[in-house]
DNA sequence: ATAAATCTTCATTAAACATTAAAATTCCCT
DNA sequence: AGGGAATTTTAATGTTTAATGAAGATTTAT
């Protein structure tokens, strides 16, 4: 997803730059209307966002120029103009959105997932899990070390699900007898010891730190030894 | 310019549905969200302006629903929820702006015309979804693999345009149950294994390179194999 | 050294899925 | 409205894969 913001205060540019980039954004910046202009029609944007009010030409111009010149990303203004008709006057120059600063960041980021959406299927969300160099892809089910792909069954997959998103604590086999099993009482089984077991074959076993920990009498524990 | 208002307030609607009249819009009006979603699904129109309190599905719902049914028109939502986090809750939803009542009309049809600005004079881009070689034209319900066409029944056809639009994530069984066939609870019915198994023949049986695979205990995944 | 806890292997069992056919339903055409 | 084809669903059966439990090996704590 790549980004063009047009502002020139330096506080705005920076919190909204450093917000973007964590959702893995490219953003490039501009500080007034005119370099802008040129960054928007050399290079293909995902999304404009522009104050009004820029040294130059102003934000109003600039949509109506990026239109006349073809240009269709879509455009946010982001401004302290917040009558009624500054909004349309806005909106009316070819933008497609307008927001009244002082704004809360996070109605900005929601704003940008809606006029993104189309483009692409919104703003990176990749729904990973992660320890060490152990990843776990959660949509595509996909396990991975080192960038080494690994196979693991439902169960494997639910088991260390848990290990993941509990890294560092150590789970009894109570619970995860309930928690993975659904099982409250103690059936006299060694289930747990042999999917622990497999699951360590495919992600410990040809690594040289291991992550899955035995402590006995406890439980076991996912994490980096120390 | 067909615009469909889902508002339950009287006044608001014949405020609204006049107005755009005056613009020479036709409008079609629902009072509660299951007719909106009626409306919604069987006509085309270049807007719906819907509250987001009403009697049935509510607003919220209703964006969700539709988008999820592949229903792509803008949506502005109109309400007098008006915290930040109501709006990001709208826009998420799948809404493309958020109005907080009481609103200035003027500025109300400066966002529909910034909203339908796009899909006046554009050209009808093809409706077309893709993966490998298989292509689904969504306008003609057609669907063909490796240029041969390939024809499909209702069902089938809403099936794998739910695999194509989740390309590269493995759907559980329960979640095609709930989107495809519309029930929550578990059946006991094996309907699910036999459409698949329908798709298969039908875009995988005759090529080389099979796409619909099952991953055994989590669902199955439109995808290229490895 | 010994008992308890855990690990490992493997045959067995059970679950999940695929496939086919037939029944029920819907759709369409006269 | 009624009959027939197409579609959707249920049911029965076969196949594959994963989950389990038992038994012996190994490790750990005392």
């Amino acid at each position: 997803m790549r980004i063009l913001v047009i502002e020139d205060e330096i506080k705005t540019v920076q919190l909204i730059k450093q917000g973007l980039e964590e959702q893995q954004c490219e953003v490039d910046v501009a500080y007034d209307g005119l370099m802008g202009f040129q960054l928007a029609s050399r290079n293909h944007y995902n999304l404009i966002i522009s104050d009004i009010i820029l040294p130059g030409i102003n934000g109003l111009e600039l949509c109506k120029k990026l239109r006349a010149n073809g240009i269709s990303f879509p455009i946010l203004l982001l401004t302290a103009l917040g009558t009624t008709d500054d909004k349309i006057i806005g909106l009316d120059s070819g933008a497609d959105d307008y927001l009244v600063k002082p704004f809360e960041f996070k109605e900005l980021m929601a704003r940008i997932r809606a006029l993104t959406r189309r483009s692409i299927g919104a703003i990176q969300t990749a729904n990973v899990l992660k320890i060490a160099d152990l990843e776990m892809d959660l949509d595509t089910k996909s396990v991975s070390r080192a960038g080494k792909e690994i196979i693991l069954t439902a169960k494997e997959f639910s088991l260390l699900e848990y290990f993941i998103r509990h890294q560092g604590r150590v789970i009894s086999k109570a619970e995860l007898a309930e928690k993975i099993w659904d099982v409250t009482f103690d059936t006299g089984t060694n289930v747990i010891e042999v999917y622990v077991n497999f699951v360590r074959k495919k992600i410990d076993k040809d690594f040289d730190t291991k992550l899955l920990h035995t402590q006995i009498g406890m439980g076991y524990v996912l994490k980096m030894p120390n």
